[in-house]
DNA sequence: AAGATAAGTTATCGTTGATAAGTTATCAAT
DNA sequence: ATTGATAACTTATCAACGATAACTTATCTT
């Protein structure tokens, strides 16, 4: 015996409005994806909550990993813009990576899930495991570059600061790796384990900062 | 039309010889996780390659997760023996600490299967999620407290490192969070997008360590 | 009114993890 | 030597999954 259907039943779009359900089904699948992570989140639960049958998804893409790519772009977009804030805000080479840095951090504590979900998707298909670093080479009207974006930005930082005369002791490209990896560690920790003791959160985030920042530039 | 099966029908075990099966389908199990991942690795196959039917697994193991933990003990034991090693004959507690994070990113890089599901498992059930952080004061005969135990001697070390007369610019236990976040960024990176052009390896991983170690000590 | 087609539906496929229920081999005790 | 208990299995089956094929229905154009 099926559950049945909770949702109320959306009446079919009109022609060349298609796109409208494309949004709805995208909505409802960010939605249980949040809740519920995205093996729990079925087909059948994002077509239910839109209120249309299991196949009628497979109009608007091409499979599950399709809705994931596109929800991806939509939350890193926010990332990028704010990135490309601070970018043209703040004149100070080493004070745009601190900031770069403290914004990332925020991001991913505050979108644990879809964090989670690009930078720690374990099982995820393959063209979503690689979300996180299409190169810029690669067509920026695919899906999924955000992450790629966001990152390429940080190597620009460090080069610009290097170009400012400070002394790397690695590469940019390095520079920009290890300040990365040393942020996500964070990130990631803090999301994964939410319940461990850890310290205070802010102390860790401007501390792996400060040891970051101190232990790249000579 | 079923895929025959490859594997030589294995003979029922006499009496109370049930434990050599236990291990004939732990040692399959393992590799077809190495060899495919966890999603890829079904019971089936699992059951296949060891000569018997699927359920027969359920005979030895509650579910498929049972599987993965008794793994993940067996694979972390050898880190938590490598990591007591290092404690005991590398004197030098500041050496200590940079041992234990080079041994802990090859082990890392090493299994990588075994440490995405103990440390960056964010889509498995939650009595794995949290293998990497139960406390010594749980039952340490569960699966799954290995992770808890390598990090516990990373505080120790570093209580160790302060003790010695070194000035930390964080209590110790901070110190061991920041340390380990910066390693496990570098692990989970490289394990989780390993077809990005990253750095040289031993670069990352010697970089990051001489950037913790930097920044830690005053 | 009629054809074209966008926007759906129902039925179904193969595969998955897991369980129920029955079977067979082995051992211990009579 | 037979019997009873039970360890060590098997076969049959379940519900849920992602996905597809084939069919229907509503809407727009001409």
């Amino acid at each position: 015996m099926a559950v049945p259907s909770t949702a109320v039943a959306s009446s079919r779009k009109k022609r060349g409005e298609g796109h409208t359900r494309r949004e709805e089904i995208l909505q409802a699948a960010k939605e249980l994806f949040l809740e519920a992570g995205y093996d729990a989140t079925t087909i059948r639960r994002i077509a239910d909550r839109v209120g249309v049958s299991a196949p009628a998804l497979y109009l608007y893409f091409h499979d599950k990993e399709a809705m994931m790519l596109a929800l991806c772009d939509q939350t890193f977009g926010h990332l990028v813009e704010h990135v490309a804030f601070i970018e043209k805000t703040v004149s100070d080479p080493l004070d745009c990576v601190r900031q770069f840095g403290e914004a990332y951090a925020r991001f991913g504590l505050e979108h644990p899930d879809e964090y989670r979900l690009v930078f720690m998707g374990n099982n995820m298909p393959e063209s979503v495991r690689k979300v996180g670093h299409r190169m810029a080479t690669d067509d920026p009207t695919r899906p999924g570059v955000g992450g790629a974006i966001v990152f390429s930005r940080l190597v620009a930082m460090l080069s610009r600061l290097e170009a400012s005369g400070v002394k790397l002791n690695y590469p940019p490209d390095t520079c920009a790796e290890l300040c990365w990896m040393g942020i996500h560690g964070v990130v990631a920790a803090l999301i994964m384990k939410p319940d461990f003791p850890w310290s205070n959160r802010e102390t860790l985030i401007k501390g792996m900062l400060d040891i970051v920042v101190k232990g790249l530039v000579r």
